[in-house]
DNA sequence: TCAAAAGTGTTAAATGTACACCCATGG
DNA sequence: CCATGGGTGTACATTTAACACTTTTGA
């Protein structure tokens, strides 16, 4: 069913969806040393957002937000987080809904919930940036990557959601060291140099670390394996390449 | 307006509330070392459940889960934190809801979004457990301390959500140690010996620590004020009493 | 004067930080 | 053979952990 259809659903049907609850994906990415976020322009609405979507009334918030990311990357398998839920009264621009309705040519009574204040619950996605291809949606007329430095004025309170989304990134960076493996391969190609590692962390946290210091470290959390050298070109010493242990359990 | 009357205007008006959300909240509070847990049994229902409610329409979250505390507690001003959000499908048990409309004699019709599964938001608070005395509400037939290591079969899935919010406040304690002063001096009294503040932390986290070592960190943070020594009555040295700092600022 | 519990000091290990030096690479 | 940038070793400082000793209190 797609997702046109389900709108136009509203109006026979008020039970597909839990009303005025709304689920947004932070979707991080990293690409030539920035920390990237993929934001959406919704069609007749001049104004970019997070993507997001509804909570079906037979769906758990989890299984929403996978949703999202579904239709969104094409991935599934994806390191995923809810991060925190947004309510505030005035968090909504009531005028965002009506645009974007008028503009899709589906009309709704003006007490409908669409118009009303949302609860939105935060997820953030790590994704693979070279993995994704943004391409517009059948909702959408733009989708892009923007650097997290960079944010143009976005939907909602949706500046605020990112702001949060990424106080909790790196507060999982600081505190999460030994589940790297999890979350920062998410972030990487397959194979990446110890540099690459580094600049991750740097950009991610905004500072900046020994290179020796930085490197014992990771090494002596073990998840690293050391693959061949790899030859960039350059007139320097080849990097090693590594790759994280877990990743060849998943290769099986 | 009192709770009863609210519920009465389910049938009349759809609008008071947004509709299969509502809030809960984990109470914490510290007693003769032990962590604990406030929670009520609603009236006609035979189970014990995490004190929470709706959200009005005009109200943010936040303020719904103050309100909430102030009805349990009667206290304004406590220590707050959202820390998840649970919407799983099948985290309700439908029977709950029927059997406490029954009993408070309030008929709602079968498709009332109050018989579906609800999505909601968790709030732990801290509170100082002797200001409160555990009374039952309007519309709880009893109020109590529970231990954190002996809850009982809990309604939903509140079981988790504690654990949940367990899992949070040892997180907060283990990197948040420097904002102490706001958090810790919501689970004590005004003044509290050295040993008091070791017992706390000591329970939460379930770990020990050296007398000494912990002292001296402590004192390194610089957030305690050493007052008079408290006796006793016991044969042996009398401990000093501390207060926070922070705590002289707000009695001004 | 003794046991109990609190306060304070001292040392060793572990960790973090900074710097120095060595090695490989292409021009 | 030189500049560049990655790899590795070493010394110092700081923090953490463990233990020992001293002080105060009521019996």
């Amino acid at each position: 069913m797609d997702l046109n259809q389900k709108f136009k659903d509203f109006v026979s049907s008020q039970d597909l969806y839990v009303p005025q609850l709304s689920v947004d994906c932070v979707i991080f990415g990293f690409h030539q040393n920035q920390l990237k976020v993929l934001l959406v322009k919704t069609a007749g609405v001049d104004i970019w957002a997070l993507p997001g979507g509804f909570v079906e009334q037979n769906e758990g918030i989890d299984e929403a937000a996978l949703h999202i990311l579904k239709e969104r990357t094409g991935l599934t398998d994806i390191y995923l987080e809810q991060f925190r839920t947004f309510g505030h009264v005035d968090r909504g621009n009531p005028e965002f809904m009506k645009d974007y309705l008028n503009n899709i040519g589906i009309e709704m009574p003006d007490n409908h919930w669409i118009f009303r204040r949302f609860i939105s619950i935060g997820y953030y996605a790590l994704v693979n940036f070279s993995l994704i291809t943004p391409t517009p949606g059948e909702m959408t007329e733009a989708s892009e990557w923007f650097d997290i430095k960079q944010l143009p004025q976005l939907a909602f309170d949706h500046n605020d959601i990112i702001e949060k989304a990424l106080d909790t990134l790196k507060l999982m960076l600081d505190t999460r060291l030994n589940t790297m493996d999890r979350w920062a391969a998410s972030l990487l190609p397959e194979t990446f140099t110890m540099i690459d590692l580094q600049n991750l962390f740097e950009t991610i946290l905004e500072t900046t670390f020994h290179r020796n210091n930085f490197h014992r470290k990771m090494v002596s959390l073990e998840l690293l394996e050391k693959l061949e050298k790899k030859f960039t070109g350059a007139s320097n010493r080849a990097p090693y390449l590594y790759r994280f242990k877990s990743r060849i359990a998943d290769l099986t």
